[in-house]
DNA sequence: GTCTATAGGAGGATAGAC
DNA sequence: GTCTATCCTCCTATAGAC
């Protein structure tokens, strides 16, 4: 059977793997379309909006599906602990098995459009907000008070998106292993200091 | 007196200026030469190898001056965990001061690049590993060993540029703040583990 | 070495046949 | 609603006058 995915979502998709290697700005509607193989007129015909709705649609769908890879991680987790080290390590699997191409889905596009374009910069930030309160959630649950929490998910995150970075850059996972095990061990220190 | 620099240095500035807050491949080379003052024909003097070269030689340079500014601010400081305290707060200041466009000067060329063109790739790679090694160095300095030390540059730059990430969507410096925090406490950490 | 003009192609967007 | 042809702008790069 072929694909029975609708013509918007394989431009949906397609957006996001291009947006994500080759960034917003980077990356041409033509070859959007080819690579949907899609014919150009369907692209406005779904997202009458033009480049900068199907940068909106792709920033928030990508965001939903990494918030619900995160929820899916963490409920197999034993305890958060486990959780933010089997992310980490998640992270740097999937870094090389996509060649350093997977990494976070709207990294890019967040530091293209934060000076240039306030609606795209809005909905990176939204995205941002709705896995730092699933994390900060979750800490909490854990017996975390809300400040140390929220404290957590920031450099949780900041770490995460950071290593990233570096790893395209440096061809490595190194960073990554770094940052997870920083991460891990301050989570681990705040759980012992409540308990 | 009028600037007395170099209308190369000035072409240089503009597009580190511009690529920073626009991206490599959002900035336009008529854009450059227009904000540098530059007849364009001067960018293809100076810069022979066009964009790309121009790219490369403002990730080599910023790089370079970044560079100088860890090592000014770590001389200044009385321990190492100060002086990484000190790097955090004092980026967070230059975002507020710069509306938030003053970030980590490669990051998003970084990002942008890593999968698209790998003599920009490597360049950011050359700039990324000349500020772990230097970081490494200084806490070597302070008695740490080597193999932890260079884990604490991983964690401690990963988390600096993640933390640009999130402070620029989400135009706060709350994720400078949680990331600084726990990059000094592990410092610390480590050095009281040494002790 | 400074600067202008333009080439040649790719960009986003649209009109309109089917 | 699918698809093609086209518009106009902007891009990088170059040629060549001065």
């Amino acid at each position: 059977m072929g694909a029975m995915t609708s013509t918007k979502d394989r431009i949906l998709y397609a957006s996001a793997e291009l947006f994500r290697r080759k960034g917003y700005t980077g990356t041409g509607l033509k070859e959007v379309t080819t690579q949907a193989q899609a014919p150009f007129g369907s692209l406005y015909h779904h997202f009458p909006g033009g480049k900068e709705q199907l940068g909106e649609d792709v920033i928030r769908v990508s965001g939903a599906f990494f918030l619900q890879l995160f929820v899916f991680i963490a409920d197999e987790a034993p305890d958060v602990v486990t959780a933010v080290q089997d992310f980490f390590r998640g992270a740097g699997e999937t870094l090389v098995a996509t060649d350093y191409e997977d990494a976070c889905p709207i990294a890019v596009i967040a530091l293209e459009v934060a000076s240039t374009n306030e609606t795209l910069r809005v909905a990176t930030a939204d995205v941002f907000t709705s896995w730092l309160d699933e994390a900060a959630t979750r800490f909490v649950a854990a017996g975390i008070p809300a400040a140390r929490a929220r404290e957590l998910a920031l450099s949780f995150l900041s770490a995460l998106e950071g290593a990233f970075i570096l790893c395209r850059a440096l061809r490595s996972t190194e960073p990554m292993a770094a940052a997870g095990a920083a991460a891990a061990s301050e989570v681990r220190a705040a759980l012992t200091t409540v308990a």
